[in-house]
DNA sequence: ACCTAACTGAGTACACTGTACGAAGTAACC
DNA sequence: GGTTACTTCGTACAGTGTACTCAGTTAGGT
């Protein structure tokens, strides 16, 4: 199975599920399911056991109803799933913080780490086109507002603010796969290591890779069984806004 | 569908397969296939059609067999899956830089996304867990040669190793999605947007997101259609690497 | 009061997926 | 020749998204 992908349909429909503007029927039966009951219930199925558990019918079925219905309120999938990632993308605190640009590019990681983590699943869909929900358009506001007035141009203020969403989803990422492959295996790294070691020894050549052994042996010895994603995600977002200070400091005195 | 994941069944049966030292067998039949055949045509299914158009009933197609007959040759599509990335490991070309670590990171990521580019199917791959092959064993040790005697610590040379790789497969998956989904929508991000905007207008007030509006309309100004990735793959790993070295700096020189 | 148009819910069907199971065939050893 | 190891592969199962179809329900118009 490969990747989700966040819709690409009729735009005027969609925008109208995201802004719910959805002109409600004057005949027929009252609508049994409503746009935010059938979101809600998808997302806890996601949310408790991934975007692979989040079928039509699962989410049919927590709302007991038929697969089929769901189609009266989302034309495929794909809807759906804009509208939950425009929904989740509201629990965004968008704190306003006191501190200089570096601060606030901060606070912007952290809080998008924090959503990655209570609702992994957003790792696994492709949102190259994000849903123009109103979510969507209030994060993207704030996130240009941390780095608004610093002497970027209006190309590296995107850059940038890329950069760090980019940086940020790719951390959780694989701190999330490497606690899901715990779970799935039933084995700790330093479990699965030690399986392979003894193997390894016996098949290739160990003495081949002095770099690899050495450093791998260190990595293993400092952060012992679970993978420590704390730690790489604090030094990669160091790095990242070292990385952007070098730019703001080079376009604050631009020529010596 | 989501990810799919890189095998973590039987070590030994696995290391077998990577480092073909599969004992052959000696009574029966002569197996009509041999695991590279397989992992070849898997290979050339993956390239084209993707990740979702690599079926074991595809791949056994592809070769004239059943489909359970690959299951002859290995446990599951996960192990499968492990040999064909350690095969496309295999064709990194790991140069000889001349140049300060600066310039052997740079090569690194450059490497590593020519690769990814020829082998999108790779990005949807979950591999916290590496296949432990030859050639993926190879590739750490070359990525670790780049940051060695610089004075940094085992650990944060694997964190930086680990800094840029992750930065790169993000960059390059973000390329890879948007250039996916102009195919799969038939619309370029230009038209897509255009398709929107009225229907935005109309809806949401656009004057509530200043910076969104300003800033997202010189992106589309400057660049076109097609989205830059080349311009927001050099502007990141130039961000990246200036990050680095100004640790690189603060350990060569300790204290003031 | 009744008809009709608009609407909802849902059953069935189709073409897929990975892979467990087991039947049938083949080749080398005793 | 018999046994044993080994092969290929058809069938089956429980899933998937969703197109199509049809029966049932309700509000508006007459």
């Amino acid at each position: 199975m490969n990747k989700e992908y966040s819709g690409s349909g009729d735009p005027a429909k969609s925008l109208e599920l995201l802004w719910r503007r959805r002109p409600e029927p004057t005949r027929g039966p009252k609508p049994a399911l409503t746009v935010e009951g059938i979101v809600e219930a998808a997302l806890r199925i996601a949310d408790a056991e991934g975007i692979a558990g989040m079928s039509m019918r699962r989410v049919a079925d927590e709302l007991g109803a038929g697969a089929m219905t769901l189609y009266r309120y989302f034309p495929g999938k794909a809807e759906l799933l804009d509208v939950m990632l425009d929904t989740v993308y509201g629990e965004l605190p968008r704190r306003e913080v006191d501190g200089d640009w570096r601060a606030k590019l901060d606070e912007v990681a952290r809080e998008n780490r924090e959503l990655y983590l209570r609702h992994p699943w957003m790792l696994q869909v492709a949102i190259s086109r994000p849903p123009l929900g109103p979510n969507v358009m209030a994060k993207y506001e704030y996130e240009l507002a941390a780095v608004e007035g610093i002497g970027l141009t209006d190309i590296e203020m995107d850059d940038t603010v890329a950069l760090v969403n980019g940086y940020v989803h790719g951390a959780v990422r694989t701190a999330v796969e490497a606690r899901q492959v715990i779970q799935r295996s039933g084995m700790t790294d330093k479990e699965w290591w030690l399986a392979h070691v003894p193997h390894l020894d016996q098949i290739g050549d160990t003495k081949n890779y002095p770099l690899a052994s050495r450093v791998g042996t260190a990595v293993g010895n400092e952060f012992d069984a679970p993978y420590d994603s704390d730690h790489a995600f604090e030094y990669g977002l160091e790095r990242v806004l070292d990385g952007v200070s070098a730019l703001v400091e080079k376009r604050s005195r631009p020529k010596p």
